[in-house]
DNA sequence: TTGGAATGTCAACAAGGCTGACATAAAATG
DNA sequence: CATTTTATGTCAGCCTTGTTGACATTCCAA
């Protein structure tokens, strides 16, 4: 380590080890406030992270099946089972047998789910709102630079796939 | 949601809901990215996150009391204490009686600990140096600026008493 | 038509959060 | 000096959310 090399001044400053390494903490802390408001919603309904997630893309992309599903949020079948069966019991999602294939299950929220959906996305963009309105739109434009370049390439298209702006 | 006012033109394009609902996802994916290395180091140890926030954590403030380190990780004392346990027991974390006060416990990353420290945050930072160099100093201070509003007051304050930069 | 691939379900286990109760030692306080 | 407070550790038990393994169903292609 201690690869401090200047080559040009202080052009470089922001990729020295210290400074890479404050990204990284201000990356921890900063994820922890991003989910503290819904943490603290879900909390409430006795739901995870875990639900958080499944109910945000459900809504995002609703018909979605398991298996895309599954892609998006990185974690085995089984383990996203455990919180779909949670959510449909509670009548927050319903699936319905795909119509081409009848493997697949196409995911949608119900008036309840999409309740739920209203609530922690509003609180989740809030703050969101209240740190992008601080700091003007070319922080902002930095911000989602390098957020997409962090990203693992596959979640990277996927993450650019989902958008239209 | 839909509630889409643009009171000046495009110029508050960044705070519709769609905008911020893309911060959300991005950040969302991005952190997914910024664990992955570490992850895949950690699990070759049978460690997890979260001996890696407690290493980070202890080389970064070495001498650091658990009290002190339960406020930075926002855990229960019982949670870090599991997870100090096996790093002791592993030889990676010292633990010497406080000088002052004999209650508190200084932590320390001995030579083993230093060592997988280096590993993890080489390959942290290394992502992050690959992100910072692909989108340059504007984009980064607008990064880090966005995280740092982001935070909870409590950790923005930690986090900023941990910098001198 | 049959075997393999894709899709999804159930069961069991592990990591790492949590709470509550309790122990100990040291410091602070009256 | 007696008492209380603080810092830490430990045990037991619970919950969420990851994991793997086994299995059922459906589709498709040889």
């Amino acid at each position: 380590m201690q690869n401090i090399q200047r080559p040009m001044g202080e052009a470089l400053l922001y990729l020295t080890d210290e400074q890479l390494r404050h990204g990284i903490e201000a990356m921890f802390f900063a994820y922890r406030g991003f989910t503290a408001d819904p943490d603290r919603i879900l909390d409430e309904h006795a739901y995870g992270r875990a639900h958080h997630r499944a109910i945000h893309f459900i809504n995002c992309v609703p018909g979605t099946t398991v298996n895309n599903l599954l892609n998006i949020l990185g974690v085995t079948k089984q383990s996203l089972n455990r919180v779909l069966r949670t959510l449909i019991e509670d009548g927050l999602v319903v699936v319905k047998v795909g119509t081409r294939d009848k493997r697949e299950r196409n995911l949608f929220l119900t008036e309840t789910g999409q309740a739920l959906e209203q609530k922690l996305s509003d609180a989740q963009r809030s703050r969101m709102r209240q740190a992008y309105k601080q700091v003007g739109p070319d922080a902002v434009a930095g911000f989602r630079t390098v957020l997409e370049a962090m990203m693992d390439p596959d979640m990277r298209r996927a993450y650019l796939a989902m958008r239209q702006d």
